[in-house]
RNA sequence: GGGGCGUUAGCUCAGCGGUAGAGCAGUUGGCUUUUAACCAAUUGGUCGAUGGUUCGAAUCCAUCACGCCCCA
């Protein structure tokens, strides 16, 4: 058997690509091919000593307020650059990554070859320009022209200049043209960055410590889920990417960080959907000393913070639907969300687990004979009660039976102490006092075995070393897990998790 | 996995059984402080793929691929 090395494997791939490109040749493409060839016979085409000196917004910002004469005696020059995307008569616009700007083209001032490399230039080329800041007769600041070069030649066209590109799959596959072409796509990926830098610094100006662990784990734990399977050479051993980072992080609370957390993808093997992504990204904290009463605020005020640093307000509108985050967030345990939402259930229905094995049959829940009450509770919120809960909601006491690393609530051993914040009918947080009580782990852990040897793959591993940690002893802990990219989509509002996602998961394109 | 909708020029879309269209982009010329710049002329297509029905298919039917939405 031959090995392929690197280069040969490039080489073949570099083939494929000009067997393909060729194949998809069109006339727009071969004209711009022969202009940068014509340029290369000239000189380098793709030059790398051009050196900016300003961006596009800060001179809109500079100089907003300034006249037309004042802007003369100034006579600021300027180095600027960007991808040419207008072309208006004597004027062109480029845009740089900050905002558009206008340059004019006076071409009775320009020697002969400068109106040459003007003339040759393509829109969606990349330029750097040298001249002087003015304002037109319209009063939009422009730079005057005085020389221009070609940096990068664009071969391919751009989409329409007006419309922009709306056709979803070229977007998400394509996703440097809709940035190219969508302001809108550009704005939600820049807010997407000042979200999670605001969380960031939310969590470190509270004595947080941020921290990296093992995205492969040897046994997946921390959630119902199934994992993504992949094998270590080296160890022949079988490792999954993770579901959850939250038992490492407990393992470092052990260890004495008392408030730790990380932003992070997690991988799960499920399917997808306008609010599934096969990899998501996870912000998970946990806190020493605090409980999820705690966890309840804490969220609370952060997501009031990081609306108000990123968005200068706490109130938004998601799909139509107005959220104000200064209101506080209604707080609900699931019995009570049942009884509020479903019309007609009384309390004793929700007693025993016949009853409410009734009641889910009622609503057209298949009911497994392995469901205990309380998973069965959770499966009628799930069909009946999730989607209405539009407004910031905290769901509170979550069925011991569906929550294995959770604190059993001191009033009832059925229920943990645990929530959920919903907010437009979707699950963006988990939360909850810690388990950390060693032999009451292990034994919610082999429950959990014995589910999965009765055929459920998404219930968990027993992970003895993580019971081994536990017995050095966990401090009364709380820890959470917050959807970062449903929370983008929020203050983003959109309604699909691709829209957040830069390069969202496809099927491979084929011919 | 099931259902619905979509796939036509580089982009945005119309056409829905009888010669493949528009706007923008492109090309050529004009004009040059414009604002989706403007004026004139002009190029551009395996109508997602494969079968079928028909004298004739972008259009009707079937299968497949990819996407979007809803449901599980």
């Amino acid at each position: 058997m031959t090995q392929t090395t690197p280069d040969q494997a490039n080489a073949q791939a570099n083939a494929e690509t000009t067997v393909l490109s060729v194949h998809e040749e069109n006339k727009l493409i071969a004209a711009r091919r022969d202009k940068l060839h014509a340029i290369q016979q000239k000189r380098n085409a793709f030059p790398n000593d051009f050196r900016r000196d300003a961006h596009a917004q800060d001179l809109h910002s500079e100089y907003a307020e300034t006249s037309r004469e004042d802007l003369e005696k100034i006579g600021r020059k300027v180095k600027v650059a960007g991808r040419l995307i207008r072309e208006r008569g004597p004027f062109l616009v480029i845009q740089d990554s900050t905002e558009a700007l206008q340059l004019y083209v006076n071409h009775k001032a320009l020697p002969a070859e400068m109106m040459e490399e003007i003339k040759f230039l393509d829109l969606g080329d990349i330029v750097g320009v040298h001249g002087e800041v003015f304002r037109t007769g319209k009063g939009e600041l422009t730079v005057n022209v005085e020389s221009l070069r070609l940096l990068t030649k664009a071969l391919r066209p751009l989409p329409d200049k007006w419309k922009g590109l709306s056709d979803t799959e070229v977007r998400y596959r394509q996703r440097y043209v809709d940035l190219i072409a969508n302001e809108a796509s550009r704005r939600t990926f820049m807010l997407r960055s000042q979200i999670i830098n605001s969380m960031r610094q939310y969590f470190q100006a509270q004595g947080f410590m941020e921290v990296e662990t093992p995205m492969m784990h040897v046994i997946p734990g921390g959630a119902s889920a199934k994992p993504f399977v992949t094998h270590h050479n080296a160890l022949d051993q079988a490792m999954y990417l993770r579901i959850a980072p939250e038992l490492y992080l407990k393992r470092l609370v052990v260890g004495g960080f008392e408030k730790v957390f990380e932003i992070n993808r997690n991988f799960r093997n499920e399917g997808l959907s306008t609010r599934h992504n096969p990899e998501f990204t996870m912000v998970e904290f946990y806190q020493a000393y605090a409980d999820y009463h705690d966890l309840m605020d804490f969220t609370e005020n952060m997501f009031r913070q990081i609306a108000t640093e990123v968005l200068g307000t706490t109130k938004i509108v998601y799909q139509g639907l107005e959220i104000d985050f200064a209101q506080p967030f209604t707080r609900l345990s699931v019995r009570d969300s049942i009884l509020r939402h479903c019309e007609g259930v009384k309390p004793e229905q929700l007693q025993t687990r016949d009853a409410a094995a009734e009641l889910a049959a009622s609503f057209g829940v298949k009911v497994e004979k392995s469901w205990g009450l309380g998973r069965i509770m959770m499966e009628i919120f799930d069909a009946k009660v999730e989607h209405h809960l539009l407004q910031p909601t905290f769901i509170t006491e979550y069925p011991t039976e569906i929550s294995p690393l959770a604190r059993r609530s001191d009033n009832n051993p059925d229920v943990t102490d645990r929530f959920e914040l919903m907010i437009g009918g979707r699950e963006l947080a988990n939360g909850f006092s810690e388990l950390n009580d060693a032999e009451d782990q292990a034994a919610r852990f082999h429950e959990q075995v014995a589910q999965k040897d009765a055929g459920d793959d998404e219930a968990m591993h027993f992970d003895a070393d993580y019971i081994t940690a536990l017995e050095y002893g966990l401090p009364p802990t709380a820890g959470e897990g917050i959807g970062v990219d449903r929370l983008v989509m929020l203050f983003t509002d959109a309604p699909s998790i691709k829209d957040v996602l830069l390069f969202p998961h496809m099927r491979p394109a084929r011919d």
